[in-house]
RNA sequence: GUGAGUGUAGCUCAACUGGUUAGAGCAUCGGACUGUGGAUCCGAAGGUUGGGGGUUCGAGACCCCUCACUCACCCCA
């Protein structure tokens, strides 16, 4: 036997009996997304390196060692993109949209590729939503977008979510509270784990992430960063909470919730299934108000979540249920083009037919009708084709009659 | 990148403390039954036991390496 070449590490096949679910939630993305007037967009899937470092941040965990990252043939550094927010950033400024007149709200559905290492709900290509506003400052668009979020979960039957909200503040107050955060750290230094140590120096706010229980209960008594915000962003959260209990939805103040992504300011939100092991988070998102600029843009603020397709699937509930179809079974030459030329016609007329083209017996053929679930069988033989009539039966019921073309069509539309 | 667990037919699983030719159910294909499905019976096909090396008279089982998957850390969607 020849040696197999399996599929490459951290990726699968989504077949068809999956693929199936996955159209099912796409086209409910889509109308939910459109519903609030955003427009897809689509841009390439890899980039410029630099796109990333800059965008996503050179201390972030995904720049620094999960990208798939190639030279070309022409020497550029390009990158298969591990987010899809400094693309769409890169796309607004490249093609000008901000002069447009139309909202800047887009979504897109797309492969995304990070070099980590594979566990349920993490692979190496997965798939993200990703919804983004532009230049929307009122803290009520923060509140939509969770709403929204909230709505398409709710339409996809989707139970046993928490929904968290944060301020991680703006880069006038930020640089207060760490300062604050790091210096309190250090005091408790001794006590903390070998890693929080570490992160006592690079990143303080991500001492909070830590699943040690030392480490989570000297966590406790360091100061929240909601305290610490200042005047403009302790408002916009306040009212982004009020705006969230306005529209009635259920969530959990966690200032702890520190996203790991450099380039967020003022809200954070996450998403979080119960239902799902370590990697729980479905929907992850927050404020950038500075990219737009830092990517030489206008001063455009901006506010966007992603949200894990492959996690969001495996919790989303699916009734099993086929299509219904016609199954044609045929016996000799002259039936077989007889079903080929019927099939044809009512393939125009939108319904499925399928008809095997393997010249077996009809009890085969019924065996294939039977095991497929279609849900009637046209059956076609010398006589049938003669008489320009057929044997209609209805596999659920069992009942055969003998019907035309266009009564065919009829029992067929009346049902569906 | 770190740690733990698991790899036997397409799928779900057997095979005693190491002992003949690695079995069964489901699925597939064929037949009993050449114009009528679901049931039953019979049969066929399907495997380098993930791969490589080692120990042994003898390895699916034990040891080492490697690959993949699973779970957790880390990180994130």
């Amino acid at each position: 036997m020849k040696k197999q070449i399996p599929a490459v590490k951290g990726t699968k096949d989504i077949l068809p009996g999956e693929a199936k679910k996955w159209q099912c939630v796409e086209v409910m993305v889509k109308y939910i997304c459109e519903l609030y007037g955003y427009k897809e967009i689509r841009t390439p899937v890899f980039e410029a390196t630099e796109l990333f470092e800059k965008g996503t941040g050179e201390t972030s965990d995904i720049v620094i060692k999960e990208m798939y990252t190639f030279v070309d043939k022409a020497g550029r550094s390009l990158t298969l993109r591990p987010e899809y927010t400094p693309s769409v950033v890169r796309s607004i400024i490249e093609n000008r949209l901000y002069l447009k007149p139309e909202p800047l709200r887009f979504y897109y559905i797309g492969p995304m590729f990070r070099y980590d290492k594979p566990q349920k709900g993490r692979y190496r290509q997965f798939h993200q939503l990703d919804v983004e506003v532009f230049n929307e400052e009122d803290p009520a668009v923060d509140a939509e977008l969770v709403e929204m979020a909230d709505h398409l979960l709710q339409e996809l039957h989707v139970a046993g979510t928490e929904t968290l909200v944060n301020s991680v503040g703006c880069k006038k107050c930020r640089p207060f509270y760490t300062k604050e955060l790091r210096s309190q750290a250090e005091r408790a230094r001794e006590a903390l784990c070998p890693d929080c140590r570490r992160k006592v120096i690079t990143n303080p706010l991500r001492i909070f992430d830590c699943k040690v229980e030392a480490c989570r209960e000297i966590a406790q008594t360091f100061p929240k960063i909601t305290d610490y915000l200042c005047q403009e962003c302790r408002e916009h959260f306040n009212r982004f909470c009020e705006h969230l209990d306005f529209f009635g939805i259920k969530y959990r103040i966690e200032p702890r919730l520190v996203r790991g992504l450099d380039y967020y300011t003022k809200t954070t939100f996450e998403i979080i299934s119960t239902k799902l092991g370590a990697q729980d988070a479905i929907i992850g998102g927050g404020r950038y108000d500075d990219m737009m600029k830092e990517f030489g843009g206008p001063d455009i603020c901006a506010i966007g979540f992603a949200m894990g397709l492959e996690r969001l699937l495996s919790v989303v509930p699916f009734k099993k249920k086929r299509e219904p179809f016609l199954y044609v079974a045929y016996l000799g030459e002259e039936a077989k083009r007889a079903g080929m030329s019927l099939v044809r016609l009512l393939r125009r007329e939108g319904v499925e037919c399928l008809l095997e083209y393997r010249d077996k017996s009809l009890k085969t053929q019924m065996g294939r009708a039977n095991k497929l679930g279609a849900s009637w069988v046209l059956i076609i033989g010398e006589e049938e084709v003669r008489k320009e009539r057929y044997q209609l039966k209805n596999m659920a019921t069992g009942q055969q009659e003998e019907k035309s073309r266009e009564e065919i069509l009829g029992v067929i539309r009346k049902a569906s």
